[in-house]
DNA sequence: CTGTGCCAGATTGTCAACAATCGACCATCA
DNA sequence: TGATGGTCGATTGTTGACAATCTGGCACAG
């Protein structure tokens, strides 16, 4: 998965330690995946007790589990009162780009001078992996390859606090595209975007790298901010109790 | 605390819910004091049960308060083997420093357009507190309060994953500007270079800030730096069991 | 002397019961 | 009718005991 690994098969990572899972890791998966495909839509309230008995884990482990999805922005809690999956809001949209603009910016201003050829490569075969998931029209996979697209730059900047911040955004993002889709199946035509995008990583110019992922998130930004308009406020608060 | 508190007294606050702080949340603080005190150092084990006995807290919000500080770069753990406050490392100061530069920018352009008088101000009154606890020779309350200056721009940013980003980078500064003070005692005299911030932040020119900016975090990376230097490795590994 | 396998202690992971707190509902009264 | 206070169910917070796993050292064979 990580970027070394893809073009570089290193033998000692097959003595590598593979730590045995905890139930908490586990819970984290499938919560987040619930989450992110919509089983459990924002605002729904997440009670601990019929989430243990659903997971088949006693509330210790499950609790944890919830307070990393809290870290990751998938879930909101109130001491004493409840847990709930964070509902979608403009302010956030425009809080998540912003910040990735610079994140991916000096992501990209880290990597440039290493010309390295490896990275463009790889840059190039997610892309290409991209458009293939969206002309197969498959939503769930075009997220997940659009996230694998952008994440390249941070693997590659080998800055580990840099890639901290973009999981940070990376559980966001994807819980608002995974909204989008659902409320209006196949997400628009991207390829031009990402052309374009790829054209600019590919050439010397760094402003004008700079420039492109600057325009590219503010088409991303247009584009989910117009949709959470249309979807007024995802619903009337639901009340305490209710499991929609 | 907050940067709206400060100027205009807020009536309402008065009637704000107060919610009930749950056990976790009191050991987050004291843990998070005692190593940022130096009182337990990096590297030094952090034993569940100990620490629970320690805190008179059961093993459960024990538990969730590690978590958070492993969130928070204080910590670190590996699975059924433990728990131990986080080394220091050279790599990480470079990791830090840079992202700091990156989101400070940010947060200064955030800010500029404003032309917030209230923020000036503000900025003016830390650095004096600043000022004043260095000239004391107080070294904890330096450290809080160069924090809380450089702080005032997330706050007023009003960008909250900003200033979340901001929080992930805080504690580990910390940890490393306070192992600083207990090796060396009271840090340079930084009054020169918090002058010429300041100046800069009060100019018109965003450009100049920028470099301002740079110049801090680079002359910032410097110290700490050489500081790790002197200490080559901060302790050969202490075994498991151990508790100094 | 070197390597290998096993054992014991230490430490974290998990569980199920109990306590504290909150929010909605309803009866009551001005 | 509107406010007010109490009560009850629901939910999270906390606890202590038990299980799973890892690490280091020691006996033993080569």
């Amino acid at each position: 998965m990580a970027f070394s690994d893809v073009s570089t098969p290193d033998v000692g990572a097959l003595f590598e330690r593979v730590p045995k899972a905890t139930l908490r890791a586990h819970v984290v998966e499938r919560l987040r995946g619930a989450i992110l495909a919509g089983d459990i839509p924002p605002g729904a309230p997440l009670v601990e007790t019929s989430l243990s008995e659903r997971f088949e884990v006693s509330r210790g482990p499950l609790r944890e589990a919830l307070r990393q999805l809290i870290e990751e922005g998938l879930v909101v809690t109130v001491p004493y009162t409840g847990t709930r999956v964070a509902e979608l809001s403009v302010e956030d949209v425009h809080e998540i780009y912003s910040l990735r603009t610079v994140l991916e910016t000096f992501a990209f201003e880290q990597v440039w001078p290493r010309r390295d050829d490896r990275f463009r490569a790889e840059l190039r075969r997610r892309n290409e992996a991209l458009i293939a998931s969206i002309d197969a029209g498959d939503d769930r996979a075009s997220i997940l390859n659009e996230l694998e697209f952008h994440g390249l730059v941070y693997e590659v900047s080998g800055h580990r606090l840099l890639q901290r911040a973009w999981n940070g955004l990376r559980g966001r993002l994807q819980l608002y595209w995974a909204a989008h889709h659902r409320a209006h199946g196949r997400r628009g035509p991207k390829r031009d975007s990402h052309d374009s995008y790829i054209k600019a990583a590919f050439g010397a110019d760094l402003e004008a790298m700079r420039r492109e992922i600057a325009d590219h998130m503010r088409r991303g930004v247009e584009t989910t901010e117009r949709f959470l308009r249309t979807m007024p406020t995802s619903s009337g608060k639901p009340k305490r109790g209710d499991n929609s």
